[in-house]
DNA sequence: AATAATGTTGACAAAAACGATAGGAATTAA
DNA sequence: TTAATTCCTATCGTTTTTGTCAACATTATT
């Protein structure tokens, strides 16, 4: 029951993407350097991102990182999908393609892990990148803006 | 998002011994082969449930094991944490001595992995071993009796 | 005494997580 | 056009987790 760094670390970069939003295209090594990650690491997690539709890139000198939809429209739940993979307390109750079992029907902790699923999604897709942000930028008034986990 | 195998199988071999309450001690052997587990697996499964009190052993020939307490009183949530550890979608959030990050108090993301935490402890100490129990019974008076998951 | 069961420890392999490195390819600014 | 900047991809090594197996000691029954 743990998420991996990936998807903590991912969420950070986006959440930092979202708060520098009017200040052009943001680079990987300033957000390595803001949320203390490996640049190289943040490397492979932006791509992921990329591909589920999240953020944009802008290559070239000045180019970036920015977001490709409002900040209202990122979910929390997109963001941990995208770099943990569908959310599946266990193989059998994922939400994409669930594995067949011999016989679910038959199976007592199935409807449990059901269960559990669908609290965790009501949770991860109940706040959206904007709501986040929102608190960031408050916070950042009375600090230097530098925050973690 | 996932649960490990430890806390699955340790589910269902703990749903196994209430299953066949009155019948004496329950040998890992029957469990291993009514559930599909390896022997030596859940030789190290069973440990920490013994330890964290919610099975007793009973060494020796015709010996196994046997519930410590009544089966309504224990929840599916003990057995997790007696396996998997403290629920904590990140360590700043355990539920035993969350891990202190420099400034928490600025963190955008803790609050959000807090009610995350929250939610799956809520549903996972919902259900106790008795509420399962009973379904199962009801399930093995159609079939063999052999679940999955 | 022999048997059947747990308790304990260690070793082991496979997979995943984590992070680093290197070398492009593409774009823009100068 | 050149150089700088940045994304992009692939690979590699380390560590941790996960899952399995085996050997031996301990205890209780028969």
């Amino acid at each position: 029951m743990r998420l991996s760094t990936k998807g903590r670390y991912g969420l950070r970069a986006v959440l930092e993407i979202a708060a520098r939003h009017g200040e052009g295209p943001v680079t990987t090594q300033t957000i390595a350097q803001n949320q203390g990650i490996s640049e190289r690491y943040l490397d492979q997690i932006m791509i992921p991102l990329k591909r589920s539709g999240i953020i944009n890139s802008v290559r070239g000198a000045r180019g970036g990182y920015v977001l490709a939809k409002k900040a209202e429209a990122i979910k929390v739940g997109d963001i941990i999908r995208a770099l943990e993979g569908p959310i599946a307390p266990a193989d059998c109750v994922s939400e994409q393609s669930p594995l067949q079992c011999r016989r679910q029907e038959m199976c007592i902790t199935r409807p449990l892990w059901a269960k559990l699923r669908d609290s965790i999604t009501e949770v991860l897709d109940s706040y959206t990148l904007a709501e986040l942000a929102e608190e960031a930028a408050a916070m950042k008034k009375e600090d230097t803006g530098h925050y973690n986990i």
